[in-house]
DNA sequence: GTCTATAACCTGATAGAC
DNA sequence: GTCTATCAGGTTATAGAC
């Protein structure tokens, strides 16, 4: 998670979990299907909650909103190392995972989606998707910048993200009546 | 770019330059030099046009979201690597780099700094511009996501971030109106 | 400046004793 | 299951001829 695939050494992953070399290989096999576990794990982490809140039929689009804002924000302030690990290794060599998650599919024929697509027929629904997300999730991976940019440290980071639970939903309801 | 500093080796830098491992160490010394001056040059590009269009006193606020957004989609869809890489590469080993660039000093003693406080002294500006290049960044750092959730090729990904040059300042300008 | 050859070290993986 | 020792191959960097 902090140094990406290429960059982590197994000696220093089994030195930290307190294990031999010898036996992470007994139980992993190799770095690469240790590798997997983990790079499946932290995916589903990333977009497994995504995925429950956009095909809930029960709820409205504003709430889904609020939810979104406010699960993610939750969540990457627990863990922010998360996107940029996930993102920056699906560059490098997981392209075949995404795959797996059934993407299209899922967002395609999400209650979120055709909730976008009834609110604002003229625009093609990625675009909010997009926004939301990168509204949300963007500060974390681009944290150090915007902690230097804003004279931020840790903790004033994490409150600047704590008001954008409100703020967030709120503008993406504002991007939605703006013709 | 593709790879990023740990997965690269520098027997392939040679190769691709088309000259010998041996020459580049006499021209660069060693791989982390070599890296410096890529990783410097990259941080440039992703931000010395955003450093230029803030600090500009001349351009109004909406001038700058639309020149803002114009200038990141068309630099991005010719670069669609190069933010993925210098976010990354910052986590990895360059936190030291960002101090250098005194992003404080260039981001609230700018012109768009001081515009967004006037226009919304209730809301930290810090708020709009991550949320502005969230909006914009974002997609290009994400994109494999994207294009599977959204069935894209690149053809189509690329019409959809052209359509996003009009759609963000809009947006941004919305936002800024929303009490 | 440019190359070949090689040093010196690192890394993933395994053999084999317990 | 667990460990020590080690292999085999790869990687950065340099020595030294031209």
């Amino acid at each position: 998670m902090k140094k990406g695939y290429a960059a982590t050494r197994t000696r220093d992953i089994a030195e930290e979990a307190g294990l031999n070399l010898a036996l992470l290989n007994y139980y992993f096999r190799s770095k690469e299907k240790l590798f997997e576990i983990i790079m499946t794990e932290k995916m589903e982490k990333l977009l497994g909650g995504l995925s429950s809140i956009v095909k809930d039929d029960a709820t409205t689009l504003e709430k889904k909103l609020e939810l979104l804002a406010t699960y993610y924000i939750d969540m990457l302030t627990q863990n922010p190392d998360l996107p940029i690990f996930v993102l920056s290794e699906i560059r490098n060599n997981s392209d075949h995972l995404v795959e797996k998650f059934q993407f299209a599919n899922l967002i395609q024929h999400s209650s979120f989606f055709k909730q976008l697509q009834v609110n604002r027929p003229d625009v093609n629904p990625m675009h909010f998707i997009i926004s939301l997300l990168g509204s949300t999730i963007f500060p974390f991976v681009a944290r150090p910048l915007f902690q230097a940019a804003g004279n931020l440290n840790q903790k004033n980071f994490d409150i600047l993200m704590e008001e954008r639970k409100k703020l967030i939903p709120k503008w993406i309801r504002a991007m939605l009546q703006t013709k």
